[in-house]
DNA sequence: ATGTCGAAACATTTTCGA
C-alpha cells in the first residue's frame, strides 16, 4: 500500500498537478492539505475522472483537507471528536484496516502569540484522540503539514524563526511518538538537508532553504511493514508550485 | 519591501495568512 501526503496550497490551483501525480504515482491513499475551498468547490468529478474516491473537509479561504483512495475509505471521520474548532483540519478514515488520519496542523505564527496557544491546544486535542484511536485500530498512520521540524537536522542551518522548531512544538510531536508512532522518514537513510517545504520568497527552494515538516507517523504493527519513506521534490519544480512537496510512504 | 503566493472583497488594489 502506497500512502502520500501533499500540502497543495489551494486545490483548485493545483489541480493539475494533482492529477498528473496521482497518475504517475498511483498512490492507494493520497491526504491533502490547505484545500482553500469549500466542500461546493471540492473539484470531485474530475478526481473520480481520475479513478479516485475522494473525502473531503474544506471551507472558504483557509484549511481543508482530503483523502483521495483508490477504494472507498470506512468509518470516515471529520474534526477531532470533542474539540470545538471552526478551522478544518483532520478527517479520517480506514482503508483496509488502516487508520489513515489526515491532519493540517496550526501554523502557530510566532512563538508566544495567540494562533501559538491554539497550536499547544490543537496538538494536546490531537494527541489525546489518536490515543483511543490507536486502541480501537492499531494500524494507524498520522499523515500531514506538522508545521513542526522534529529535530534540529530537519531545518536549514540558517532558520532563524523559532516558529516550527521550538521546544513546546517538538515536545508535542514527541508526544505523538510517545503513543508508539515512528517518523517513517528515519526509518531509512535519507539525504542530508532532506526537507518537505520552502518559502515561495528568497529563492528558498533553489538555496534549498526549507523544513522537514510534512510527516508520516506509523504506528508499531506498520514499522516492519513499511519498506520506503521518500520526498517527490519534483512537483516543486513545476511552474506555480506548492511550496510543498509531497512525502510517501510504502507498506508490504 | 517581510522581495511570494493564493483568496477575498467596501475589488483593477489592498488585506490577511502562510
Amino acid at each position: 500500500m502506497k500512502i502520500a501526503t501533499w500540502n497543495v496550497n489551494s486545490l483548485k490551483v493545483r489541480l493539475p498537478h494533482v492529477l498528473d501525480w496521482l497518475a504517475a504515482h498511483q498512490p492507494d491513499a493520497l491526504c491533502l492539505q490547505e484545500l482553500k475551498c469549500e466542500n461546493k468547490g471540492f473539484p470531485l468529478a474530475e478526481i473520480e475522472a481520475a479513478g479516485y474516491h475522494a473525502v473531503f473537509n474544506g471551507q472558504k479561504t483557509y484549511n481543508g483537507v482530503a483523502i483521495l483512495t483508490k477504494e472507498p475509505l470506512a468509518d470516515v471521520v471529520y474534526d477531532i471528536p470533542g474539540f470545538a474548532d471552526e478551522q478544518k483540519r483532520i478527517i479520517a478514515g480506514t482503508l483496509d484496516g488502516v487508520r489513515i488520519v489526515c491532519g493540517y496542523f496550526p501554523n502557530g505564527q510566532a512563538v508566544g502569540s495567540e494562533k501559538f496557544a491554539y497550536k499547544m491546544a490543537w496538538l494536546e486535542a490531537l494527541t489525546g484522540w489518536l490515543k483511543s484511536e490507536l486502541q480501537s485500530t492499531p494500524k494507524l498512520v498520522l499523515a500531514g503539514d506538522y508545521n513542526v521540524a522534529p529535530e534540529d537536522r530537519d531545518a536549514h542551518p540558517d532558520w532563524k524563526d523559532e516558529i516550527h522548531v521550538s521546544v513546546p512544538e517538538r515536545d508535542a510531536f514527541k508526544a505523538l511518538i510517545a503513543l508508539g508512532l515512528t517518523d517513517a522518514f528515519r526509518l531509512f537513510e535519507q539525504p542530508e538537508r532532506s526537507f518537505s517545504w520552502w518559502d515561495y520568497r528568497l529563492m528558498a527552494f533553489r538555496r534549498n532553504f526549507g523544513l522537514r515538516i510534512d510527516h508520516l507517523l506509523i504506528s508499531a504493527p506498520l514499522v516492519d511493514k513499511c519498506s520506503a519513506c521518500y520526498t517527490d521534490k519534483e512537483p516543486r519544480k513545476l511552474e506555480r508550485p506548492s511550496d510543498h512537496t509531497p512525502v510517501v510512504i510504502e507498506l508490504a
